[in-house]
DNA sequence: GCCCTGACTGCTA
DNA sequence: TTAGCAGCCAGGG
C-alpha cells in the first residue's frame, strides 16, 4: 500500500497528454475528497524533485485555472507546459474543462494502479 | 508529540 | 455576485 503522496504521484502520472485533472479531483481518487490541499502541498514539495517523472502541470485548482500562491514563476512555467501539449486559455487563464478535463479514473482502476506500483 | 503551513474547496454572509 | 472563512490531511521543525 504506498503512501498518500505516492498515491498521488501515481495518479498524476495517469493524466493523458493535452487534458488535465483538479487538485479535488485528485485527493477524491486517492480516497480523500477533502484533502485537495494536501494534493496541493505534495506536487509542491515534488517541484523539488526534478528527476520524479510527474507531469504536475496537469493538475490545476477547480475553476480550471493556475492559482500557485508561492512560486509565481512556477505558475508561468505551467501555463508554457499546457500550452505546449496543445491546452488552450481563453483571455482570463481559465482552461475549458468540457474540452480539457481528465475524465478521471474508476475505484477499481484506482486500486489496480496503485497495487501495481506498490510492487 | 505538538504546532504551523500549504500549488484547495465549498459554504455563508 | 463577490469576499471571507473554516474544514481538510500530511510532512517538517
Amino acid at each position: 500500500m504506498p503512501s498518500f503522496f505516492d498515491a498521488i504521484y501515481v495518479l498524476v502520472r495517469q493524466i493523458p497528454p493535452g487534458k488535465v485533472a483538479s487538485y479535488g479531483h485528485i485527493a477524491t481518487l486517492v480516497g480523500h475528497p477533502r484533502a485537495a490541499r494536501t494534493v496541493g502541498w505534495a506536487l509542491a514539495s515534488l517541484r523539488s524533485a526534478e528527476e520524479v517523472d510527474v507531469p504536475w502541470q496537469r493538475v490545476i485548482n477547480a475553476e480550471g485555472r493556475i492559482s500557485i500562491r508561492s512560486l509565481r514563476h512556477a505558475a508561468e512555467e505551467q501555463r508554457s507546459l499546457l500550452e505546449a501539449e496543445g491546452i488552450e486559455f481563453d483571455s482570463r487563464g481559465f482552461i475549458d474543462w468540457r474540452r480539457f478535463g481528465w475524465e478521471g479514473l474508476s475505484a477499481v482502476e484506482v486500486e489496480a494502479i496503485l497495487a501495481r506500483n506498490a510492487e
